[in-house]
DNA sequence: CAGTTGACGGCCC
DNA sequence: GGGGCCGCCAACT
């Protein structure tokens, strides 16, 4: 019995492709798990988080580049912390996007 | 089965 | 410039 794999799969597949030390956005995640209007399904999906161990929702952040309130898996300020460890640049609480938001095409040119 | 919610995004006022 | 509303789709109750 397998199940299909729904749209919470396929975001959780996207944010587990992320990279250590960049980020990347609800929208982002939404446009590439298959359509950028799952962006409020993306949250909801790592709201679920089955599978935090594999699935860096610390990575996620919302377009402002800042976590979610509801983010507080022991602080939000544990969050930005753990990013800043994997080298993500900060902006006074917020990720830079400007620099680590991920891209799958600035990924490649990463070499 | 139907209604409500939801860790968002974008546009309008 | 800031705040508020709507829209999108799926999952949850």
């Amino acid at each position: 019995m397998k199940k299909e794999p729904g749209v919470f799969d396929q975001i959780y597949e996207v944010v587990k492709q992320i990279p250590r030390g960049k980020v990347a956005t609800y929208g982002q995640i939404a446009e590439l798990a298959g359509n950028r209007r799952w962006a409020r399904v993306v949250g909801y999906a790592l709201h679920a988080n089955p599978d935090p161990a594999n699935i860096p929702c610390h990575r996620v952040v919302n377009r402002l580049g800042e976590p979610s309130k509801a983010f507080v898996f022991g602080g939000v300020n544990r969050q930005i912390e753990l990013l800043k460890q994997e080298g993500v640049l900060f902006k006074d609480g917020a990720v830079d996007l400007e620099v680590c938001q991920w891209s799958t095409r600035s990924d490649r040119f990463m070499d």
